[in-house]
DNA sequence: AAGAGGCCCTGATAGC
DNA sequence: TGCTATCAGGGCCTCT
């Protein structure tokens, strides 16, 4: 559930459950994610209130008592799953559903008082990581750019970041040092809506452009995060917070079909840029 | 400095 | 059925 959206539905389901409790243990089963568990960040958290939880750009963030923190990246297979002590009740945190109470691909639990939460992640290319300050959070966080969301992105931050770039649209959506939060569903989407062909140049793309890519990019995200995220492959069986921005994809795996624009009878083409797929309508983006 | 490409990892699915 | 190849919602590191 990487992207924005979905990390922001996360945090929405852990601030009702977390927020202001006690952890009372955790237990990591494999430390090898995509950076390796400091041996040290069991008794770091441990005992330790949550004081709040919050996200930037695709990252979770739980504050603890003393202004400590520690933040989850979800990598591309990531997920969290709540799971109450009594009858063993499992309340779906995430998009992915399989049986996720003893699966090997459990890296680390955290117990509270009546339930705990599972960090699931197949691919292992989540990470964990502790900060002592606030102000060390806040370096790590600042190596990145604005999220589409924040007060300060519109098209003059855009214009400021891109105008130079020899590098295409698409790969700086994708930065997350140029624009934070964004991956490749929402990307492909953003630029659909933007009427904007991935593989233009940063450089190449003018003021008008600018303006339907801030606009897009905000409205997008907030669409997404109101329809509960995506939710694609693996969603069978999921109870509770399932997603349904899936539902709404115009061109995001949509090869071959009629472009959705009214008066468009293009069809929607799958290219490869940077090994990652995008999607757009040959007619329309151009 | 900026851009391109390789690589980390496992699982699902397509094709033979 | 069983093998192999390819592809996944990400991003760090290295090289040029």
């Amino acid at each position: 559930m990487p992207e924005l959206p979905e990390v922001e539905i996360v945090k929405q389901s852990l601030k009702k459950t977390i927020n202001l409790r006690k952890i009372k243990n955790i237990v990591i089963y494999n430390r090898n994610l995509r950076f390796k568990i400091d041996e040290e960040f069991e008794t770091k958290i441990i005992s330790k209130k949550i004081t709040n939880i919050f996200r930037v750009a695709k990252y979770l963030i739980i504050e603890l008592e003393i202004k400590n923190f520690f933040l989850i990246h979800f990598g591309m297979s990531g997920t969290l799953h709540l799971v109450k002590n009594k009858k063993q009740k499992r309340t779906n945190l995430s998009f992915y559903s399989s049986e996720i109470i003893t699966n090997k691909h459990n890296h680390f639990v955290i117990f509270f008082e009546d339930f705990k939460i599972v960090y699931n992640d197949p691919r292992r290319f989540g990470f964990i990581k502790y900060f002592q300050y606030y102000d060390e959070l806040k370096l790590f966080l600042n190596r990145n750019g604005l999220e589409p969301l924040d007060r300060e992105f519109n098209f003059k931050y855009l214009q400021k970041k891109i105008k130079y770039r020899k590098k295409n649209i698409k790969n700086i959506l994708l930065d997350q040092t140029i624009i934070s939060g964004i991956g490749n569903i929402y990307a492909n989407e953003i630029l659909f809506y933007s009427k904007i062909n991935p593989n233009k140049l940063g450089c190449d793309i003018n003021t008008e452009e600018l303006k339907k890519l801030s606009i897009n990019s905000k409205k997008i995200l907030k669409k997404a995060i109101l329809k509960g995220g995506s939710s694609i492959r693996n969603f069978k069986n999921s109870d509770g917070n399932k997603g349904n921005y899936q539902n709404e994809f115009k061109v995001y795996n949509k090869e071959n079909i009629i472009c959705p624009n009214f008066n468009c009878n293009g069809k929607i083409k799958k290219i490869v840029i940077s090994n990652r797929s995008s999607f757009y309508c040959e007619n329309c983006q151009s």
